[in-house]
RNA sequence: GGAGAAAUGGCAGAGUGGUCGAAUGCACCGGUCUUGAAAACCGGCGAGGGUCACACCUCCGGGGGUUCGAAUCCCUCUUUCUCCGCCA
């Protein structure tokens, strides 16, 4: 959510950045600072009415005190009008500060200077590629072929037992699946961060906090029975942790990971970019999250990236990095990196990873602050990375690794899956 | 699931209708003293809105109500604790 002080100062500066995000902001800027200009004018109003109601309130004990009812009376009536007043100027309030909110909720961040415009993810920029693609052979076959043949991977099963998009994993593949998770979170707690194990299931309050709702509502699955969401990623879980915290510059910063599942209904998908593991309801991701001081984000944005490169580069997997372009830029972030793994046996990039700074934006929604060396109490910034994310990491070893003896286990998993082939 | 009790500042804990944003202790920050530290003493010390700065307003788990006036009374929700039941 941004800052309203913020859209006031640099108003134009705002709507030439949201352009690249192919969002115009120039009406609902107008609105909101229209409605915030209403809603400091009803304030003030209102303070007025409640500190002369207060004031005669005061006048009223003294007098009952000092046996003056008569007088005290008098005083009363005063204060019916008074009453009125303040409850037509609260309501006014109310209703103003909702619809302030409506519109900050509904305006996506502020991108980055260094996010190129654009429409789509054809307009993505790669700015980083790295190990090489394996010759395969000539009867290499994609992953839901090779989850087949070796039987790692049950998507009818899965089907009878819940639907599309919940494949059931078994012997090695299941295992496989757990050695990649304990691999990723051993990574993790390597360079630094703490593991938790969140709820997976949030309030609506937490869904608001990191920008799912209102933007994403139909993505997530809503156990309506208890007004609670399947949570999309540990993402907003982990980050919920600190809403409404006031935290010291000594807390910071704070690095989280976590293990889940994830639950994404992906209403409006279809067709070949689905098969598989390719998209799913339900799939896992170890996930990192991060609080730290506004000077130290972009350096700890770097940082992240350079982790989750390390872990691609140990399991040998040829990736690329991308900088998403405005178009394709999540609502809540200011800066996006994307990586991509080649998987070879359908030529394309997958998604594995996605790496982002949300400066304050998420901060501003969840109220999570620090007390700075000054003593001043300034918004954190927070970060978010995968790291990563398992099915199609996990295709990805399948098509990469397949041989005609079977499929290889990178070196690196060997020690957690237990084996080093598939066969 | 049933019965009862409770929810106050970072923590502990007073406050049961009027000047209470709230005693006190601990913690924390600054100072005096000390070679330094501790102790002792002095001072400061919740959050949000608003203002150039004050003033002023709001907040005692959340929401609603009674009243001129609510931390305090009423309703409701949530959470915690104790006892009983059930249970991986």
């Amino acid at each position: 959510m941004l800052i309203v002080a913020q859209i006031r100062e640099n108003k134009e500066k705002f709507i030439a950045a949201l352009a690249k995000r192919n969002f115009d902001a120039s009406a609902i800027f107008e609105e909101v600072l229209q409605l915030d200009e209403t809603r400091r004018s009803t304030q003030t109003q209102l303070d007025k009415v409640l500190a002369e109601s207060n004031r005669l309130s005061k006048e009223i004990g003294m007098l009952f005190k000092s046996g003056e009812h008569q007088k005290a009376n008098k005083v009363k009536e005063q204060t019916a009008g008074l009453k009125e007043e303040s409850k037509q100027l609260t309501d006014l309030l109310q209703s103003t500060q909702e619809a302030l909110q409506e519109r900050l909720y509904n305006i996506p961040n502020i991108p980055h200077e260094s996010v190129p415009a654009g429409k789509s993810e054809e307009d993505n920029e790669c700015i980083f590629t790295a190990g090489e693609v394996p010759q395969l052979h000539e009867d290499k076959l994609p992953h839901w072929e090779l989850a087949k043949k070796y039987d790692l991977i049950d998507f009818e099963l899965g089907n009878k037992v819940t639907g599309a998009g919940f494949p059931i994993y078994k012997g090695k593949g299941a295992r496989l699946q757990r050695a990649l998770i304990t691999y990723f979170l051993d990574k993790n707690i390597e360079a630094g961060y703490t593991e938790y194990q969140v709820p997976l299931v949030v309030n609506e309050a937490s869904g608001y906090g990191t920008g799912q709702l209102p933007d994403k509502e139909g993505q997530m699955y809503h156990v309506q029975n208890d007004d609670l969401y399947l949570i999309p990623t540990s993402e907003v879980p982990l980050t919920n942790m600190f809403r409404g915290d006031l935290l010291t510059d000594k807390d910071l910063p704070i690095q989280c990971t976590a293990f889940t599942p994830c639950f994404r209904r992906e209403a409006g998908s279809y067709g070949a970019h689905v098969r598989g593991l390719n998209r799913l309801h339900q799939f896992d991701k170890v996930e990192l999250v991060n609080l730290v001081k506004p000077s130290e984000s972009y350096a700890v944005l770097d940082q992240m990236v350079e982790h989750v490169k390390g872990i691609l580069k140990e399991l040998k997997l040829p990736y690329r990095i991308l900088r998403l372009c405005g178009g394709d830029l999540g609502f809540t972030s200011a800066l996006t990196y994307d990586f991509e793994l080649f998987s070879t046996a359908q030529d394309r990039w997958l998604e594995i990873s996605s790496v982002s700074n949300f400066e304050d934006f998420q901060a501003n929604r969840l109220k999570v602050r620090y007390k700075n060396s000054q003593g001043e109490k300034e918004l954190v910034h927070t970060l978010n990375g995968s790291s990563l994310a398992l099915p199609r990491v996990l295709a990805g070893i399948l098509e990469n690794y397949q041989t005609p003896e079977g499929i290889k286990i990178p070196e690196v998993l060997v020690p957690y899956t237990g084996f080093d082939i598939i066969d």
